[in-house]
DNA sequence: GCCAACGTTGGC
DNA sequence: GCCAACGTTGGC
């Protein structure tokens, strides 16, 4: 499937758990064992070349940088039924200034994000708007 | 570590 | 098919 624009995503992951730095240790990532059917739809729904912030839940709460969808569509290999998606990503670039959810919740562009309305969904819709702001605001 | 929000499960 | 009980997530 083929579309005219990439699409941009938020996934959350817990630092202590598997981090910024272990995806980028590890060159790519598969972003598996997503058991949320809102959150699957939108694994399912990602594109290679897609792009999604990297956030740090539970520990940092912040938006740490951006990573590539590398592959899509795939099941997910850590579930045995076959009904669960997956997709593998890979670091592209770490921001110089982290966007903090505090910073986030501060801007009112922002304040519709998937991410403050649900806040515990792992993986969540970011619009074009939202991801231009977060990026201004990660190099102040 | 606590607890609010929310998704899922299961008895009826 | 309703809804109470339960489990999980994630901010604080």
């Amino acid at each position: 499937m083929t579309r005219q624009s990439p699409h941009y995503w938020l996934i959350k992951s817990e630092p202590f758990k598997y981090g910024w730095d272990d995806l980028v240790a590890e060159g790519e990532g598969t972003w598996d064992g997503v058991r949320n059917y809102q959150a699957r739809n939108n694994l399912a729904a990602m594109a290679v070349g897609d792009e999604a912030f990297f956030y740090h839940s539970r520990e940092g709460l912040e938006i740490v940088g951006i990573c590539t969808i590398s592959v899509a569509g795939i099941t997910d290999p850590t579930d045995e039924t076959g009904k669960w998606a997956a997709v593998k990503v890979k670091p592209r670039e770490k921001f110089a200034h982290p966007v903090t959810l505090a910073a986030i919740k501060a801007e009112p562009r922002l304040a519709e994000m998937q991410l403050i309305r649900q806040s515990r969904l792992s993986v969540s819709g970011v619009t074009a708007q939202e991801w231009q702001v977060i990026c201004e605001m990660a190099q102040d």
